[in-house]
DNA sequence: TTAGTAATCGCAAACGTTTGCAAAAGCTTA
DNA sequence: TAAGCTTTTGCAAACGTTTGCGATTACTAA
């Protein structure tokens, strides 16, 4: 087990650390960058398969709360990875292929202090994704206009 | 019917104008700012009860699209409104009470650029939601704290 | 080690949203 | 106006996600 530092950081927060958990952490742990609920689910299951999805997402929910899981939504479902830990990282996902590139926090340092002046407004940069169409997929849909 | 020129433009793109259609533009353009989708649904289906909850979302998608109205997403259900049209405005959405507030493009004109210039990324803002914790609830927030 | 308490689980049902399909309606052309 | 083609509709079922509930489990303190 890797994550021992996460497992003493879970408990000095009070929370229980049932085999489901370690289990759900361990899946989300072992994959590269972020994963699917229902990849998390299928991994967790294969070591014990009483697992509840339901008990996926509660899971899932509370680690994030907890800061050590970091949400990406992609299209319309939710994926998550290990939270980074030296300097959270963002997340641009691209509409057409689905991909996601990580974000480094600086270029949203003066975004957030902006929002903060003008509104105080204080903003969710943990978990922030801005969706757009990446350069790959740019030169696509220039190749389909063209082709048509 | 206000919105003649939003029609004319929907026909200009092939979109055929169903009654439906005209109902659930009218709702959404009769509601003051963003409105849930069941909303639109209740409103539209006042005067034709036969109308389907898969019409209004088919519906609201293809509006979407076609740039007439604008979707923000607050807490995990969809909003709709009519797409602002003398500038796009974005919005900033507070996680506490639900609120949202607009906020004006020029605060994002630098973000764009700087993801364009470095990743050559082009991010949706026509479709842009920063979520966080109004100046309001802030303050309820420090209040809690002191109170227990 | 055990008993007690509060948190967590699995299950089932519900939620909001999307999709497949056959019937109905809109648009085009003659 | 009517025929024909395509799109759109309403319905029902499915999807991914959330929630309520009674049974089970993890932790605490004796």
């Amino acid at each position: 087990m890797k994550h021992q530092h996460i497992l003493e950081e879970l408990r000095r927060k009070g929370v229980r650390l049932t085999p489901q958990r370690l289990l759900i952490l361990n899946a989300v742990a072992q994959g590269e960058g972020h994963l699917g609920v229902d990849e998390v689910f299928r991994q967790a299951k294969e070591s014990y398969p009483y697992m509840d999805i339901a008990t996926v997402y509660r899971t899932l929910h509370l680690f994030k709360k907890m800061g050590v899981v970091t949400e990406v939504a992609i299209g319309d479902r939710l994926h998550f990875e290990i939270t980074d830990p030296d300097g959270r990282h963002h997340h641009m996902v691209c509409r057409e292929c689905g991909g996601a590139y990580n974000l480094a926090p600086d270029y949203l340092v003066e975004f957030r202090e902006t929002l903060m002046r003008e509104f105080a407004f204080e903003p969710d940069l943990d978990n922030f994704t801005v969706t757009g169409v990446c350069s790959a997929c740019q030169s696509k849909d220039e190749a389909k206009v063209q082709e048509v």
